[in-house]
DNA sequence: GGCGAAAGGTCAAGGAAGGTCAAACCACAG
DNA sequence: CTGTGGTTTGACCTTCCTTGACCTTTCGCC
């Protein structure tokens, strides 16, 4: 709790929510400097927790007047039905723990699923998988259970309610 | 009585009580410390006495600025609460098609599930289990997706924080 | 064009948690 | 006395974080 990285990832967040913007700037020495660490440090957490799966996209420029630029993919109600059926899509016969945490917080970025229901998703994909010895069948019910999930929690079935 | 487990429940219990939060957390290896335990004796209380079945969520990570956080589950109206609990105490290990059939039509007598959800999880656990080579292994997945679907659809986790 | 300063990028080593698993232990019913 | 189920321990493993030495790109100036 409260590591260095958790408290940089908090403040690019916090730049998000200030300025409202979908993109932000940083200078990396600067950022570095705030938080009294080394500058590769930024680069960790923008790794960590700034990728194209956790939703965001970073682009940079080395040299005088270089920057590092962070932007928000952002996902309107109206696409919401695309992006979840990209998120079905990419699921393969094969997920990691690591890949089901990114859909769940992918989902959850996209406002699809809220923070409680999030953590009620990590915790069923990592209890129901326990039981299984091999890890490369590990990952198969991984990705069987996602899609189930996704099915009971986001299909909707044609069939009409009686009475 | 009065084992060491079980005063590690109890404080972790009180500590739900003093903080009135549905989400704590706590540092394994201070705890232990606390209790002159070894730290995977934690893991023991954490494993036997705050599961899902017993109404909590726990999460972990590992590394610098480590930390575990149990999170209490919000329990669902009382009357049902009851059937739910018994359907996911019947789940066994192993669930036939037959029996996952008798469940979901179990929950839909109860009125927990309707008729189109009822279809979809049919579906769900029909289509998620087909990959399965060994029957009795099929017979787990089964299980576990549909552990795995109780969960998404019954359980609320309240976490504290807004997003 | 060449040079040097000013960014940012890479990578690997070391440290700081927590996780796993199996053996030993203990209480108690049969 | 013995088997059984819950508890306790400890050796060893995996994951995540932090740091620092060294590399690459870009810009401004001569």
């Amino acid at each position: 709790m409260a590591s260095l990285a958790d408290a940089i990832e908090r403040h690019i967040k916090e730049l998000f929510e200030q300025t409202g913007s979908p993109c932000v700037e940083i200078r990396r020495v600067e950022l570095a400097g705030r938080f009294s660490c080394v500058p590769s440090q930024i680069n960790y957490v923008l790794e960590t927790r700034f990728t194209p799966r956790h939703g965001y996209l970073v682009e940079s420029r080395r040299g005088g007047g270089g920057f590092i630029r962070i932007m928000r993919l952002t996902t309107p109600a109206s696409d919401r039905a695309d992006l979840l059926r990209a998120v079905i899509e990419r699921l393969g016969e094969s997920v990691s723990a690591r890949e089901a945490d990114a859909v769940v917080e992918r989902l959850q970025q996209a406002r699809l699923l809220g923070a409680g229901e999030a953590a009620v998703w990590r915790a069923a994909v990592r209890s129901q998988t326990e039981w299984v010895p091999i890890p490369s069948l590990r990952d198969r019910v991984r990705a069987a259970l996602l899609r189930s999930m996704l099915m009971v929690r986001f299909m909707e079935a044609s069939t009409s309610e009686p009475f």
